[in-house]
DNA sequence: GTTTGGTTTAACCATACGGTTAATATAACA
DNA sequence: TGTTATATTAACCGTATGGTTAAACCAAAC
C-alpha cells in the first residue's frame, strides 16, 4: 500500500469498510488512513472532506449495486425466470460485499434526500440499469396478466425487501429464535431458496 | 418541561428521537438534553453516560415492539389469519412510531452482537412475547401441512422483511421508481395489502 | 543535475463533544 | 422551621476529531 497511484483507490476502499462498519458519524477520518496504509492528510488531499469521501462511497457503492443489476433488467425475461433468478443475484452479490446493503441502509435512514439525490445521479451517469424500462416490464407484465401486484412500486417493495433484509435482519431473527443460522454459504442458499418459492408462488398469477 | 419525576421521561423521548435520527454516533449528548427542556448535566444524572442512554432507549423500544406483536402469537391463529393480520398490525405500529425501526435498524448494523443481548434480555424479562411459543406455532403449521415453508427461521425473515423494510426502503424505490408515492394513510394501506395478499398466496400451502 | 508537478508526511490548530463538579434550588417531612 | 434527600444548573475539563499547513520526497522532463 501507499504505493502511488492507488493511494486514492485505497482510501476508498477503506472508507468503503469503515462506514459499512460505523456510519457516517461513527467512522474515523484517521482510522480510514491508517486502515488504507496512509496519512490523514492524504484523505484530505485527494477528497478535501470527511463529507466529500463518503459521497464518494456512497456513489460507488449504489454504482456497483446497480450495474450488477443492469443484466438482469436488459435480459426481457418472463416473470417467472426473473423472479428465479434475481433473488439469487442480488443476495449472492450483497454476501460477496457485505459492506454494500450496510452503507446503503445506513445512510436511507440518515438521510434519504441525500440517497434520493445520489442514486438519482447514478441513473443520469451510468446507464447499465434504467429504472423505467424495468418499471415498464413490471407494468406489461401485470398488464399481460402474468402478474397479480398491479402496482409496480409495491412490487419492487416486496422483492427488494426480502433480498436486502436478509442481511440486515438477520441477527434480530436468530435473537428471536436463539437459533445460530449455519453461516455462509449454506445460510444464503436456504435464504434464495425460501425467497424464490415466495415471490414465484405468491406473484405470479 | 423540566417538571420533576418527568424529566427523565423527558430525556428518554428526546433520546428516542434522537438516536433514531442521527444513529448512536451521530446524536449530541446536549441536543437531547435541549430537546427534553433541561441541562445536559440532568443527562449524565439520570442516565450516567450517553451508552447507558442508549441502551436504555432501545430497550424501550424492543420492549414497545414486542409488547404490540405479543397479542398476536398470543391469540393463536390459524396461519391464513395470522398473514391476515401481523402485516397490518405491525405496519401500521410502526408507522404511528416511525422512531422505533429506525433506531432498530442502526442498531442492527452498528452492533449485532449489541443487539441480540438487549433483545434476549426483553424476552427474559417481559414476557408478553414469547419466541418460543411463536416457533413452536410456525412449526406446528407445517407439519400440519398448512404452510409450505419447513424453516421457522426462513418464515421469519420472510414476514418481517416485508413489514420492516417497507420502511427504511421506501425513499430506494422512490428513488428508482422515480414516482413519489402517497403519503401516509393511502401509502400504508396499499402496503399492507401487498404484503397480505404476497404473503397468503405464497406462504399458505 | 536542476526544475517541475504530483504525492506524502509530521506537526499543528480550533473546536465539538462526552463527561465532571460544586454549588444551588426544591420538595418532603420532622 | 430546620434538616435531609432529590433535582437542577452554570461553569469547567480533557481529549478526540475534522481539518490545515508547510515542508519534504520523488519521479519524470528537460
Amino acid at each position: 500500500m501507499a504505493k502511488t497511484a492507488s493511494s486514492k483507490e485505497a482510501i476508498l476502499a477503506a472508507g468503503r469498510r469503515e462506514f459499512a462498519a460505523r456510519g457516517f458519524s461513527g467512522a474515523r477520518v484517521e482510522a480510514i488512513a491508517r486502515a488504507a496504509g496512509c496519512n490523514k492528510a492524504m484523505l484530505f488531499y485527494y477528497f478535501s472532506s470527511k463529507e466529500k469521501l463518503y459521497r464518494a462511497v456512497l456513489a460507488g457503492a449504489l454504482g456497483e449495486i446497480f450495474a450488477e443489476l443492469g443484466g438482469v433488467v436488459h435480459a426481457r425475461l418472463t416473470p417467472e425466470r426473473f423472479m428465479e433468478r434475481f433473488p439469487g443475484i442480488y443476495i449472492r452479490f450483497l454476501a460477496r460485499n457485505p459492506d454494500l446493503p450496510r452503507i446503503l441502509v445506513f445512510d436511507l435512514i440518515r438521510d434519504p434526500e441525500n440517497f434520493s439525490r445520489t442514486m438519482a445521479g447514478i441513473f443520469r451517469e451510468n446507464s447499465e440499469f434504467n429504472p423505467q424500462r424495468f418499471l415498464g416490464m413490471v407494468r406489461s407484465w401485470h398488464d399481460q396478466g402474468l402478474i397479480a401486484e398491479e402496482d409496480p412500486l409495491h412490487f419492487m417493495l416486496n422483492v427488494i425487501s426480502l433480498s436486502i433484509f436478509s442481511f440486515v435482519g438477520r441477527p434480530m431473527v436468530e435473537a428471536i429464535s436463539g437459533l445460530r443460522s449455519e453461516d455462509g454459504e449454506a445460510f444464503y442458499r436456504a435464504r434464495i431458496r425460501s425467497v424464490v418459492r415466495l415471490l414465484k408462488k405468491g406473484m405470479l398469477k
